[in-house]
DNA sequence: AAGCCGTGGGA
DNA sequence: TTCCCAAGGCT
């Protein structure tokens, strides 16, 4: 048992021969293991090929509470772009927050760069090979740290991510809803982690969570671990994990002010660091408030004939409703803006902002 | 230590 | 339409 197993994941004392149920995993994993561009298959792997740490890092990063079909492209351009740690800390701010937009959670790529610049700093441009260090870094935490310590340095910690814990809830038909079955989750995986293979055994058990133990309708037919799994043998496993009810999204309101001026140049601001789309590219306009709460105050950030489109932007985030009013003008060029900057019209590229400015600007966009 | 932080696809 | 869900971390 790995008794002294902490919550980070890293099982220092996991049994010496791997348990029957991570040989029985481990041998569906060989027949079933997915292609993925950072991956290191099974055969690879036991062939001696090693994966590259900087791509599983950056795959890791990118694939926190994000599918592997948003990641796909994203991953592509970045290590086309940066293909090693060391460039990507070179790079500057601006071009890495608009080669992330789009994917979302925007302090991820802050992060990044600052792990990237950490790693190349303090590092030697070397990933770290030990959890406790990995654990330190930038947007890493125990999730990432487990990760790429078993994927890329076949270190046997312990991965724990929604994939895992729905294992585990189903496999040892665990009724405490989440958050709260966390500890117990994770304690369940940790004894089950082989020390033989640990970084195709992290990508097994996530495998199996996301293509045989699906949050609806599990394939239980299919499954490797069925024989064992005490929630197919009670039939409560479609319905595991158990969860705590979660809040209904309120609705706010907010304006954003499109200014085109007259040469095509774009009016826009880079947001503060911190907090919603932190750091990205987007149009100046009002707060975002409740819609119970009343109205937005009008706050253009430049004289001009605004006209009010008919059409609102509507966009849904982590935890409300927004619907925005957008607003228009066209102004001449000797005026000055009391916010923001104009982007010239071959600087601007709607690619770049994250995509509830990206919705407002398909609405006003000149046809 | 709960709340904050995006997005797109599927049911 | 609405809700749920995905390879979480930070404060």
């Amino acid at each position: 048992m790995s008794r002294d197993s902490t919550d980070t994941g890293y099982s220092p004392t996991a049994p010496a021969l791997p348990p029957a149920q991570a040989e029985d995993l481990l041998e569906w994993y060989d027949r079933h293991a997915r292609e993925m561009p950072w991956r290191t298959g099974p055969r690879a792997r036991a062939a001696g090929i090693r994966p590259d740490p900087y791509r599983v890092w950056l795959s890791e990063i990118m694939l926190q509470q994000t599918t592997v079909a948003a990641v796909r492209p994203y991953f592509e351009a970045f290590t086309a772009r940066w293909p090693d740690v060391t460039a990507l800390a070179a790079a500057e701010d601006a071009e890495v927050m608009a080669a992330w937009a789009g994917l979302g959670y925007y302090a991820r790529a802050r992060n990044l760069l600052k792990c990237a610049r950490a790693v190349a700093g303090e590092h030697g441009g070397v990933f770290p090979a030990d959890h406790a260090a990995l654990l330190k870094l930038p947007g890493i935490g125990p999730y990432t740290a487990a990760a790429v310590a078993a994927i890329a340095f076949d270190i046997p910690a312990t991965v724990v991510d929604g994939n895992v814990e729905r294992v585990m809830a189903r496999l040892h038909d665990e009724p405490t809803p989440l958050p709260a079955a966390k500890p117990v989750l994770t304690r369940l995986a940790a004894d089950l982690t082989p020390e033989t293979r640990p970084g195709d055994y992290a990508q097994a058990v996530m495998d199996l969570g996301a293509t045989i133990c699906t949050p609806r309708n599990p394939a239980c037919g299919l499954c490797p671990w069925r024989p064992s799994c005490a929630g197919w043998h009670a039939g409560t496993a479609p319905a595991l994990p158990a969860k705590t009810p979660k809040a209904r999204k309120p609705i706010r309101r907010g304006i954003a002010y499109l200014a085109r001026r007259v040469d095509g140049a774009w009016l826009l601001e880079t947001r503060p660091e911190k907090g919603l789309l932190g750091g990205m590219l987007g149009w100046p306009g009002s707060d975002w408030i409740d819609a119970a709460a009343g109205a937005p105050t009008d706050a253009p950030p430049i004289r001009a004939e605004w006209k009010t489109l008919p059409e609102e932007a509507r966009h849904t985030f982590t935890h409300f409703h927004l619907r925005l009013e957008i607003r228009t003008a066209l102004v001449p060029m000797d005026r000055t803006p009391e916010r923001g900057g104009f982007v010239p019209l071959e600087e601007f590229r709607p690619a770049d902002l994250p995509t509830v400015m990206r919705k407002a600007f398909d609405l006003a966009r000149p046809r």
